[in-house]
DNA sequence: AATTGATTAAAACGTTCGTTTGAAACGAAC
DNA sequence: GTTCGTTTCAAACGAACGTTTTAATCAATT
């Protein structure tokens, strides 16, 4: 992670303790510190402290969502008339996600830890933010997930749109606990290994009757 | 919520304000005022911000995972000597934990939002009473798992473990955002709806090949 | 009615917080 | 080499924080 600019330096170092401490437990002066940068450089350069976290969430939503929609209409392009498997759909949605989230070099884990923790921030400017990236993608993939699951109830659908949330954002965000519970039996740094089999999984909840 | 004792209305207003701001988000000016106590009165019956939130997750974690274990205890006896279905392993997993998340008498939406968000907190205290509460549950509930899942590879059970606990969260915790993204269609508040609906989706992927 | 232990109350403690200020340092253009 | 817009810096602001202290109040018991 190249920290050149003063902007990326406190960007990288509000990315992490906002992750480890949350939005109202990691001060501008243990961010400034860690990120070697005077304590007003984030008003010069952010403006406010929740500024700053809007700009920590931007700098990878916006590319991690512009990934999954590539990735689904890759899928789409290469089904051609047929549509897409639902593996495939699947794939597009949580892969992306998740390969992010093993890329130190993208924010990986920190990042994604920090997402899991404002999905139930009350913040009205995180919230916003969070819906309409979460409802840009979901126009996306609406079409293509009814179609690999035509005989699913609308009501059922959602639900089952929620739990996959669920499972993803707790994979993504939770990768300590995993080898805890599981005694070091998994590795959440075999990425694909993980992707193939949480897709198996939401694949099969998705299908269930 | 009967609201009698001081100790009492402190942990209500505790539980609603730490899960709405977090743990460090919450001041314990806000928690008195609203509990109409004074300032001093959680160092005299908590000595401290961090023991209160101890007593708050305690005071609804014991029972919810005593009940769980009543639950698939049930299950146990009404199967004899035959092994207990997978859709009612998965029921006495998370239906006595949605039934709470929807009862308001008992802390309901508030204090599962307040679960997911600490179940990401580093804080050393809290996770060793969540983990601690976690391996009890686990141990009662792995045998009956693995004996309805038996061609379940050990890395692969413990994946989807893990899959289904964020799925269990998300939808705990975050009973807001399923109404928003279905535009209404699914409601929360049907509760023994949503279980039926959860455990056929879990059972679903537990299950896939 | 007096005494005692448990609880509540008001006020202050020192710290840390987000934010602002005004001056110093910098690099590019002329 | 001076100017000028940009960036960095040290210092300070008032407000809010968790915690402590000390006195007042209450409910029983003697």
């Amino acid at each position: 992670m190249l920290e050149r600019s003063t902007k990326d330096r406190i960007l990288n170092a509000a990315e992490t303790l906002f992750a480890l401490n949350g939005a109202s437990g990691a001060s501008l002066r243990a961010i400034t510190q860690r990120a070697k940068v005077n304590l007003a450089a984030v008003h010069y350069h952010f403006g406010s402290k929740d500024r700053l976290l809007e700009a920590v969430l931007a700098r990878r939503l916006l590319p991690l969502n512009a990934e999954r929609i590539r990735c689904l209409e890759a899928y789409q392009k290469k089904a051609g008339r047929k549509k897409v498997r639902l593996e495939n759909v699947i794939e597009a949605m949580v892969g992306p996600a998740l390969r992010l989230s093993r890329d130190e070099n993208k924010g990986g884990r920190i990042f994604m830890r920090l997402l899991g923790r404002l999905v139930l921030e009350p913040d009205a400017r995180v919230q916003r933010l969070l819906t309409g990236q979460f409802e840009t993608v979901l126009k996306k993939f609406k079409p293509a997930l009814t179609a690999a699951l035509p005989h699913l109830e609308h009501k059922v659908f959602f639900w089952r749109l929620h739990f996959l949330v669920g499972s993803m954002a707790h994979t993504m965000a939770d990768s300590d606990r995993i080898q805890l519970i599981s005694v070091g039996v998994c590795d959440p740094n075999d990425t694909e290994g993980t992707i193939e089999c949480l897709v198996t999984f939401l694949c099969g909840g998705l299908r269930a009757k």
